[in-house]
DNA sequence: AATAAATTATGAAACGTTACATGAAATTAT
DNA sequence: ATAATTTCATGTAACGTTTCATAATTTATT
């Protein structure tokens, strides 16, 4: 005799309500059945309490609704953003994720590819840094902010655009000598467009520019002295400041404020990425902000489609000033 | 005949290193077996790539290796922190997470929790609001700071002692008239036991105190409404407060320079949660900090370990004051 | 009313793994 | 050298689904 606290399955079902295995699996699947079937096995299904046995499912159908998602961090406020909308994505369409926190690191990147296609993932979408990165033939990859490859798509804002608009906006806002700050490596990848624009936009617009690449870390040493160089009588030789990230503008408007300097009366400064230091308050800095709830649905769109053959290399989104306080408007 | 690309199985490699299914299956598991039978299928699985289908196994095993973690977002600082650091102690454990973004609502918490039963997680992880939760008894549940019943373990900071950290804290930098503001339900859960630990702080150390629970919302009109009571010729009559969170510190922080009073010169702002605005950047600010790499943990440990007779019913963990720029150090 | 055609429920087989009873081989004891 | 014991590979059954060929039933046709 069976035990009173044992799991039901399927088999138990279809003996409660006195029908078929095939049938109890068509009622679970939504394909239709005599109406009396139907309800039977319905009933049984509220009686015993059961639920489908997803592994069973995935055994089946070798197909397991689980992507993996591979990020550097989920604390970072962008990617816990993109976090935030992959999965809810993903959920919608009733797939799971499974988080791969990389750390950055080539190494762990690789690590979690190899896992994950041991899982059996029905896909991977990756925020990476690995140049050489090695993923199966039949497992779908898309890449957010890198291209890497003609065969495998990538997602990004338009970055180039998105400098264009910084440059842009400095300019209607009165500046005429304005900064590209930048840390960082310089890996091949889509943010890095964000320079280029800037250069473009400025050109544009006849603003005189610079640019600079300064050491990462959080020594504000490394900006105090960059910024102490371009200082004349207690004056910036700047009146506008293109940061690559949100987090470089708060790093360098805490410095400028440490020197004195007024943000934004003396000089602006826009950041890029979007970024609030909590949910529904104001952004930190003025920004180009990226689209991420429209880049998660994009991500998860390219990977889940059917149709392998007509996925395009590289899909750029586009971007919005926003203001934050650190720019006159 | 077999197709090319197909994927590989146990069977696969039985055939291939001339071995029985079980022989593989042992050294899959690391379960000993003669030495040339163990390499001849080592070189099997080398030459046939072959992976492990996580499915069967866990169909076998009816153990799946997930856990189910429920929290209202993971855009919001600190539970992005609690994400990642669950995360990573799972991934340690070798178990991977699904992630279930409620939202705060009741509704969503249950069908989660239904929805990872069907999953059949190894457990489940809940930052929870709903007060009648049907969980299974079967499944494994820990939750993070609220108590459901004896037979579910909760794990928080210890909001008591952090309370009266924050009023020893700013008696200690001089205030002698303090508030404690704080918004949101009065649900029972632990953060509500900060009140308490300010309130017993402030009568051990003498301080006159004021208690005021402001309505949620982005409004800060309720902020300023509260304050301007409280402001006679252009003075503040607190001269330190505490807020419930680092969210309501922020918001407080902005609404009291708004209204020319200076921080921390004029009045002092402690908050609770340690969030900074960026990974590797100071606090928002002055604030008691949750341990939450530990928090994270200790879920972790108290979920998957097998002596279910001795799980405490309650775990507060210690907290730390640190400076963040709002109060005198 | 009897037969043909269309509809629909049935239940065995298969998915890839693990566990266990079986039997073969190697070791030790007599 | 043979018997008793231990060791260890083998192969089958089972996990809970889905699929599909088959059987049973209903509906349409003559």
């Amino acid at each position: 005799m069976k035990s009173e606290h044992s799991i039901p399955t399927m088999k138990d079902v279809a003996k409660e309500a006195g029908v078929a295995l095939g049938t109890v699996s068509k009622v679970v699947n939504g394909i239709p059945v005599g109406e009396s079937y139907r309800l039977r096995v319905e009933d049984a299904i509220k009686k015993l309490n059961y639920q489908v046995n997803s592994y069973a499912q995935g055994l089946k159908a070798s197909k397991t609704y689980t992507i993996a998602l591979l990020i550097p961090n989920t604390k970072e406020p962008f990617f816990a953003s993109l976090v935030y909308y992959i999965n809810l994505a993903l959920l919608k369409r009733k797939y799971r994720m499974l988080l791969c926190s990389t750390d950055s690191d080539c190494d762990q990147e690789q690590e979690y590819v190899t896992m994950a296609q041991q899982n059996k993932v029905d896909g991977i979408i990756g925020l990476t840094y690995n140049p050489n990165l090695q993923i199966e033939e039949n497992t779908p990859f898309v890449a957010i902010d890198r291209s890497m490859g003609t065969k495998i798509p990538c997602v990004a804002s338009d970055n180039f655009a998105g400098g264009q608009l910084a440059a842009e906006k400095l300019a209607d806002l009165g500046c005429t000598n304005v900064a590209f700050l930048r840390t960082g490596s310089s890996l091949d990848n889509e943010p890095n467009k964000r320079k280029a624009g800037f250069e473009n936009g400025c050109l544009s617009r006849g603003l005189s520019y610079e640019m600079k690449i300064l050491n990462d870390g959080d020594a504000y040493e490394e900006f105090e002295y960059f910024l102490a160089e371009h200082i004349h009588y207690g004056r910036l030789s700047f009146d506008g400041i293109f940061c690559v990230t949100d987090r470089l503008a708060y790093l360098i408007i805490k410095t400028l404020r440490k020197l004195n300097l007024r943000v934004p009366e003396d000089v602006q400064v826009i950041g890029f990425d979007g970024i609030r230091p909590f949910q529904g308050t104001d952004y930190v800095c003025s920004t180009i902000v990226q689209p991420v709830p429209e880049i998660a649905e994009m991500c998860v769109n390219l990977l889940l489609q059917e149709n392998i053959s007509s996925k395009p290399p590289l899909v750029c989104l586009p971007v919005t000033y926003a203001y934050g306080g650190t720019t006159r408007e």
